[in-house]
DNA sequence: AATGCTTACAACCGCCACCCT
DNA sequence: GAGGGTGGCGGTTGTAAGCAT
């Protein structure tokens, strides 16, 4: 047990890595390629280092694929929409996740995304009958998308259930309100999100997700755009990827005709990524998930709708309704059912 | 400027699964 | 089938940098 036998054959030492022992390993594997791991460190210049510690030094931080850097709002989307579905599996996460490393991915969570979702009541938001408690993770994060009929609107700060739902029939829950609309959907109001600070100087990709600057975020803006194709059945491929749902009558509410028709085909060019509700509990939950064929330019290819953005920052929102970002309250709603959109508050995308 | 605290992230540890002999 | 070697994974710890007092 404890250290493989590589590591108790010589002795090795430990701790971070110098740049002469980057320097090492990185020459020997971009001639020699890693082989076996064990046997790396006495081929590579004698690094006086474990197999074990070069192959993680290698996955983690040597790779040339890395991505590196801040982690981006759509990013952190994928990384709570993958967690919800799959709990601590760092590994299969980061794999929807191309440049991260599994380490990455469970050190953001840790550091950033935990510590913001556990100051959810989670109690109360397992009220919510479609909404799924993860009773496994300790911190009780819940996932919106237990429920694939769960609908988040293009307005962040709206959630659309496509049936009444008795359970929630003149539900008020504090800043979390539930109507329902002319066309039949239940409507989840969102207390309005904060707008960014002007002159945050660091980048929170957690707080700011669905705040989406027109026409300075993406510059493959039409990418982002949904099919207004009426469409049913939907595929990556091959695979069927689920049914869809009967839809709010978009093109007659003109509130409503923002909202990205759920299942309408996105996919665009070979890699593709799905809206949550279009996947049925009956297929793979995870293939309404971004996926990356070989080849696939991410980012550049890949394209997280705004649905990703929007299901954030309907956790965010619903948790710093109850913080002191008080200055939300600023943001009245235009009528029922309708709040301005916090996009609109933006005059720029920091990064 | 010094000190203490917090945060982010690199690295390690222990365990498990798989493969080979 | 048993046992050793190895790769891989998740949990945890260590530490440097940033921030607040």
């Amino acid at each position: 047990m404890g250290h493989h036998s590589c590591c108790n054959k010589q002795k090795v030492k430990r701790g971070l890595w110098s740049p002469e022992e980057d320097e090492k390993l990185i020459n020997y594997i971009s001639n020699y390629g890693h082989g076996c791991w064990s046997s790396v460190p006495k081929l590579a210049a004698g690094l006086q280092r474990c197999g074990k510690s070069c192959r993680l030094r290698w996955i983690n931080y040597l790779r040339p694929d890395l991505k590196r850097g801040s982690f981006s709002p759509q990013e952190a989307a994928l990384i709570i929409e993958l967690h919800g579905i799959l709990g601590n599996k760092w590994a299969q996460i980061a794999k929807h996740l191309p440049g991260r490393t599994d380490n990455e991915v469970k050190n953001f969570w840790n550091s950033s995304i935990k510590k913001k979702l556990i100051s959810l009541d989670a109690p109360t938001i397992a009220t919510y009958p479609d909404m799924h408690y993860n009773g496994n993770s300790e911190e009780g994060f819940f996932s919106l998308n237990a429920n694939p009929n769960w609908i988040l609107s293009s307005q962040q700060d709206q959630l659309y259930l496509p049936t009444p739902t008795p359970m929630l029939q003149g539900f008020d829950h504090g800043d979390l309100k539930l109507e329902q609309t002319n066309y039949g959907a239940n409507l989840v109001q969102f207390p309005p999100p904060m707008a960014p600070p002007s002159n945050s100087s660091s980048y929170d990709p957690l707080w700011s997700l669905g705040y989406q600057p027109h026409g300075q975020f993406d510059p493959n803006q039409e990418h982002q755009n949904f099919s207004t194709s009426g469409a049913t059945q939907h595929y990556i491929g091959d695979k069927l990827i689920g049914p869809s749902i009967s839809a709010p009558h978009y093109d007659e509410d003109p509130l409503t005709s923002m909202i990205p028709k759920p299942c309408d085909e996105i996919i665009s060019g070979n890699c593709c990524c799905m809206p949550y509700s279009c996947a049925s509990q009956d297929h793979d939950p995870l293939a309404r998930l971004p996926y990356f064929p070989a080849g696939c330019n991410y980012p550049n290819d890949t394209q997280v709708p705004n649905n990703h953005m929007e299901y954030m920052d309907a956790i965010m929102s619903s948790s710093l309704s109850t913080s002191s970002y008080s200055s939300a309250s600023s943001l009245s709603p235009l009528s029922s059912g309708q709040f301005v959109t916090n996009s609109n508050l933006h005059s720029s995308w920091e990064t």
